[in-house]
DNA sequence: GATCATCCCGGTACTAGAATCCCGGACATG
DNA sequence: CATGTCCGGGATTCTAGTACCGGGATGATC
């Protein structure tokens, strides 16, 4: 076995991490941002749709970082399934 | 164009991230370290070593848990060539 | 209502790389 | 000598990241 398919649990990790960077695009568009964070748009409209669940570490956080989310609080919201993205 | 090769500065960024993490493991084992963190060993070696100079959030995230470390000021870290993380 | 622009979407395709495993070696420690 | 831990290399499979395509929805303008 190597570079297991990703499991449920990441994809649906990735899912609360895609809606979550949504929420927190808010209006701007996903060309703006995208340009500003230095990624694809195409790449960053792959995670927020969740088509890409396991981004890399620099990716999230320059988005992250565009957003002006916290890495760590990002990662506590994907990691909690208590608490519903599309809720909050 | 489809997908770039690392940058240099991101393979630069990569190895700043794997010293981080080998000196925040400190006596620890890798062994230890990645079985807790519910990665490979070998997965963890190579981020530690710069091999895998992009790791996925999740996994770093998930090693960052495991050390006490907090994702912000790892990136922090990373990202500040001024601040020389062998000199730290 | 036809046209144009903007934005988002899903699919496809492709390359470089992440994550994993196995192996053999080095180097301590018991 | 045996055991345990770390290391690099090779090999494999799946995925991230990017680009291009057509299409749908909206809104403004003519």
């Amino acid at each position: 076995m190597v570079r297991l398919p990703l499991a449920p649990e990441e994809i649906e990790r990735g899912k609360r991490l895609g809606a979550l960077l949504r929420l927190a695009r808010g209006p701007r568009s996903i060309l703006d941002v995208a340009l500003d964070a230095r990624v694809s748009p195409e790449t960053l409209r792959k995670i927020e749709t969740g088509r890409v669940a396991t981004p890399a570490f620099s990716t999230v956080a320059a988005v992250t970082g565009v957003l002006g989310l916290s890495l760590d609080e990002v990662w506590a919201q994907v990691t909690a399934p208590a608490d519903d993205v599309s809720r909050v």
